[in-house]
Formats: structure tokens, sequence, C-alpha cells
DNA sequence: GTGTTGGTTCGATGTGTGTCAACATAAATG
DNA sequence: CATTTATGTTGACACACATCGAACCAACAC
């Protein structure tokens, strides 16, 4: 099983130059993650819960059984867009930090303020 | 048959506030549009030439058939990612303008210098 | 008109994926 | 130990999707 081997320094922007075939293969997987919109739900809860962290009970309320939110958040964390961390009962995700403005910097071939 | 319904001023970015599931889906729209490893190289392709706009002629050679090129612009089309005009012989496509900041802002929270 | 080149649409097919119910694991509590 | 609560895993199923060849349309040349 491999797991958030590095996604972000992958690729550059979109409006750089055609990506290579691994280039978009790797892009895609990161855009696939996002692509469903209970995973995008979960994802922009934790990501913009206090702290930029939080566990499973508090944002499985998105319409799906429970299961299937496990499933998904399993498929972010792979997607390295998440990572998880066991703490007594519960167990809390927070966004993997680079993440975003990686992407970001792949759309607009720029970094933020 | 809807094509390029404003998706640009769609949704927060996704560290403000969980999306709600009509934010997500239309949200999710876009990032599945981007999910495919042959739709992000045509999509490149198109981004990355010179004056913003490519013939399909051009950017076809991505290792599937032809028929299979004009599915995936199809599909970046009616994402409202890409839009089509035909000159003469040739159909041209070119990146809609305010997407790719639109989904940077997306990701990001902020716009790009 | 016929022919040729560029592009899209149409079926068909195999693979991928979202979903849930059932089961399994992990930690706290009695 | 048994029980309860919180998550994760497994297996199965239905639906969606990427791909192709073949048929079809659009523009140009003759």
């Amino acid at each position: 099983m491999l797991e958030s081997e590095a996604v972000v320094p992958c690729c550059p922007p979109l409006t750089e130059r055609t990506l290579t075939a691994a280039e978009a293969e790797r892009t895609a997987a990161m855009f696939k993650a996002l692509s469903d919109p209970v995973r995008l739900r979960l994802f922009s809860a934790v990501a913009s819960a206090p702290g930029g962290e939080a566990c499973v009970c508090d944002i499985s309320d998105v319409g799906v059984s429970q299961p299937t939110v496990s499933h998904h958040l399993k498929k972010l964390k792979e997607a390295g867009l998440l990572a998880s961390e066991r703490r007594g009962t519960w167990v809390y995700y927070r966004v993997e930090p680079s993440v975003l403005a990686g992407m970001g910097r792949l759309l607009t071939g720029a970094a933020p303020a």
C-alpha cells in the first residue's frame, strides 16, 4: 500500500507547457481525489476546522453511511491530501500543509500572497 | 445541452467552511474534468499554447485515438473549462479565462499576484 | 458532382468506483 | 472478563467512464 508519496513538488503549472504522460498521471491523481462531492465536503470540513484538524465524528454528517465516509477519508489520505492520527478514542484528520498551495500554483502559475 | 454555465463564481475556498452539498457537486464536477491524465494533457496543451488557443490537430498526439481525444475535449467543454470555435477547416479550443484563477482561489483562498 | 482531410457522434465493451450491509478492530468503561 | 462506542475493512453490486472502431458531418479541392 503506497500512501502519501510526495505529491506536491510534482509538476509545472498547467499553463507552462504540455504535461508529460507521467506528470499528467500524478496530477490527475490529486484532482481525482477531489472529484467526488462527498470527498470534497469531507476535505473542506477538515481544512476549515479550527486548528486545521477534525475528528471523524465531527465531519461524518455528509449524507452517506459511516463506512462510506471511512472509505473516502482513506482515499484522500492515499492521495496525500490528508493525514490521520489516532488520539485515544477518536481519529483526527488534518490537511497536509503544502498541498493546497501546491495545487493552487499548478493552476495559477504563481504563489498566493 | 448545457454548456459553460458559469462555473467560476461558484464556491468559497475549501478552507473557509464545509461546502454545502450543492457547492460540492459543482466544485467536484470541475475537479473531475481534470481528473483524467489524457484530459489534463489536452488542457495543459491548450492552456500553454501561444495565443491561449490550439487547434485539435496540434494537440491530438496524446496516445489515444482521435475519437477519444474528441470525447475528452467535449467533457472539458461541458465542464466549462474550454471553449471551442470552428474556423474554416479546423476547430480551435481555448481556455475559459477566469477558470484557472477561480479554481486557484478555491484552493488557496487568495487571488494570485 | 467525387474525393480527401479534419472532427464529432454512435454503439459496444471492459474497467473503475461509489455505496452499503456485515464483519472486524481499537480503546474506554464497567 | 464483557459491553459499548468509534473507525476501519471486506465483499458485493450497480452505475459511471475511458477506450475503440465504424459511421457520420463539415469544409475544402478538384
